[in-house]
Order: C-alpha cells, then structure tokens, then sequence
DNA sequence: GTGGTCTAGACCACA
DNA sequence: GTGGTCTAGACCACG
C-alpha cells in the first residue's frame, strides 16, 4: 500500500497516518487480517519518528480497526468495528460545518450529494478493481 | 444570534467562532450586510479572550463572509463567497476521510446521503421559520 | 497531595500515577473539579518525564476520569465515570487470578473479604478524616 | 485439563500460563502431586515457545507451587505454599488499585464483596463436582 | 525482531 | 504558560 504524507500540513502526521489506513481499509486495499509493517519500518519508510506511527496505530487500535500484539506485530482487525451510534453522531457533528459552508456558499443539496456519491464510487472503485 | 462555544471541545475557541458563524449565515440568522459585535463587545459576551474573536473575524474576512471596517465594524458581506473550485477541492478533501471511515465500518451510502440531507434540511428549516 | 513512585517497580511509572491518581479520587483527596498541576509541573515535582506525566493524564482522560483543556490545564472530571457493566467485568478479570491464588493457598474466603474491608475502610477514612 | 491462552491478550502469555495452573490448583483441576506436561510437551500442545512453558514453570517453582526433577519432570507441590506475610501483603497490594477503582466510581462495597464471593463460589463449584 | 516504556529536548497552537 | 506534536535515541519484556 502507498501511503502518502503531506509534511507541509497543519493536519498531524499522525492524523493523516489514520486517515490513510482507515482509506486502505475503506478501498480494500488492506483486508482484515492483514498485517501491518511494525512501527519502526513504516516509520523508516516514511521518514518520520517511530513515536508518530506508534500514535497512529494505537489510536486505530482504540477505535477498533488494528489489532497489536506484541510479538506478532500489528494487524488489521478481523472484525472491523460497526457504525453505532457513537459514530453516526461524530459524523453530523464533523459534517454540519462543512455543510453550513456550503449552503453559505449557496452550493446546491444536489451538488454536495454528488461530491459524495463520487467519492463513495471512488472507495468502491479500487476495492472491485482489487478483486 | 446565540452562540455557544464549547470550552472543553478540543477544537479551538477561534474555530468553533468561525463554524458558529457560518452556521449562523446558513441558517439565515445572519443575513448579508447585517452587523456583528465588535471585536470587544463579542469576547467579553462570550467570556473569551478579544485575540481569540478576532482571529475568527480575520479567518472569515480571508474567506470573504465578512468585512472589517475600522470605522463601521465587523459586517456580514452582502456578497458571499461562493462555491468555487478551491472550495470543492476542500470540500473534497474533508469528506474524504469522513466518507472513508464511514465505508470501513459498513455504513451504507443512502444512509450517509440521508444524514446530508437531514443537515441540509436543518439548514432550511431555521431559514424558512426566519421568513 | 503527595504522590510516590516506585523507579523499581516493575509497575511502569506512568501506570501507579494513574493508579495514585485514582486512589486520591477514591480517598476524597482529589475532589471532582479540582486542578492538578500541568504535565509539565508534575513531571519536574516527581522528577520524571513530561510524557510520562502526559501518558497518564491521557489514559486518565479516557476512562473519563480526568478533563484535559488546552490552556485551562488538568482537572478531575465534575462527573466520574461509573460502574458500568464493562468496569464489572474487568474487574471480575483482574480479581480472578488474585482469588485463585488465595484459594490455592488455602486462604479463607472470610480472611479474604477482610482484607478488602479494610481496604474499603481505608479509603473511606481518609474521606471522612477530609470533611 | 484444558488450558486456554489469549494470544490477543495484552497480558503475557507466561503470565497467563500461571494464572491457569493457579487456577487448575484452586479448583481442584490439579491435585497436589499430580505431574504435568513436560515443558517441550505443553510448548506444543499450545503451539507456544518453549522458553515461555519453561518462564512459567520456574516461576511456579519459585513461589513453591511446582517441583521440577530433571528426571520425574513437572508435578505439583505436595503441600501447597501458604498464605503468609508477604502473600497478605502482596494480595493488599493488587487489590489497593482495584478497590480504589471501584470507590471512585461509586461501587458499593456490598456490590463488590459480592463480586469477590461469587468467585470464591466458582473455584468451590468445580472442586466439589469434581470429588 | 516486535512493541512497551522512558528520557530529553524542540517547536507550535492556543488563549 | 498550557497542552499538542514531533524527533532521537535508549533499554527492556516478550517469544
């Protein structure tokens, strides 16, 4: 899997780490199961501190989508966590200020639907690509 | 308008300003052309520090919803931004790690479209009861 | 409050602060909405590691039990977490190991809830002795 | 007897291996004197590393739980270790965190010396059916 | 070789 | 001055 960071941005090193491996998981390109480079080498990899990858994974761990062990190394979980409620609420909250943007903006519902749509379409994408 | 501001959220006082603005201006609470409180007056209704409203009232000027007057003060602009292609492109990004985390943890489409939507009526509902 | 740590124990540091923390709850030393010092202070006091420090905090805030604000500093949670079911069963794990040695040894059932009135007497005296 | 590692655990697995043999003796499962598997035996049974039966094992020695001949192998203690002094202090020193635990969240101390008989009950339950 | 822990020290965002 | 982030490097427990 080809992971990308932006060193330039104000999101964390981290943050984009899970960002990226909640992508891969998302696109298929990482299956349940599978398992992931230990922190050092993507940390070499990358070109950033062990520490920062060390952050990333247990914060996905927290959240259910890896599996740590401590000899077998880190894991994507077999079982991924579901969409509860808790997660149904993060969710209205992160997209009510995107939405209030953009009907601030004057975008159309339609407009903004789409650019979803799309965006589902492009995780679905890669993943029937993989099969 | 009423704001709330969330001191223990981990979102800055500044950010949380500017996304109760814009949701302000969405809902129509905020009409183009209308006043806001200076600089002052808003911190210390809101029992914050004046530096922290006044990034808020900066960021927003940077985006166009509002001008600052050293004479007349801080108003809505009568022309709002719109949604250009630096803004899809944000957009875009934003909702790409949104969508992704909800495609990881098996949320369907319609039910993510639905929940845009439910916002987006939101939104409106305030407008048309403003009428 | 006064804080000890043991540098020999195989306990990691950052785990008995947590669990000093805890017991400074428990005793009514530390009281719901009161500040401890920043990770840094804290850290210098006990002559050890800002991260250390932060690491507790930080395990502290995700049982609920701690309020971590970016300028106002560290506070006991106004509202502890309770005794939900997954606190029951983590419990019944941790004890059934300590219990299954006592038996094996050949402690009475009677010597053992002893042992843990006293504990429970300990907490509560401290508590009082504070009003 | 059966015997069930959690290789997902964060405990170690040796540690868990002594957790259940403890436990094989409260409940009877292992009656004093009986001889176990030898290391090599239950490595493979468990699909575990050697040196960790063998960290277990010299760990249950050294509490005087296991005796081990080089040549008669593994058995269990003909008499069992007592609760002394340094077990009634090291027991009041595990449970110290766990009662403070449930004091700060409110757990009554009936709820929680209930908790421990059950458990008493259990260890009973399977010694007596085994009889 | 893996993750866990701890240290030391730096720069930044926030208010 | 607070916590947040990141780096660099060390030693240890585990298997």
């Amino acid at each position: 899997m080809l992971l990308e960071l932006d060193l330039e941005s104000e999101r964390p090193l981290y943050q984009q780490l899970v960002n990226a491996i909640i992508k891969g998981i998302a696109t298929g390109e990482l299956q349940p199961g599978e398992s992931l480079p230990s922190v050092r080498m993507l940390a070499q990899d990358l070109g950033i501190n062990m520490h920062t990858v060390n952050k990333a994974y247990h914060l996905l761990k927290a959240d259910g989508f890896l599996h740590i062990h401590r000899q077998k190394g880190v894991t994507i979980a077999s079982v991924l966590p579901s969409a509860d409620r808790a997660f149904h609420e993060k969710t209205r909250a992160d997209l009510e200020p995107i939405i209030a943007e953009a009907v601030s903006r004057g975008m159309a519902e339609d407009n903004f639907l789409a650019l979803c749509r799309s965006l589902f379409a492009e995780m679905r994408a890669k993943r029937t690509a993989k099969k």
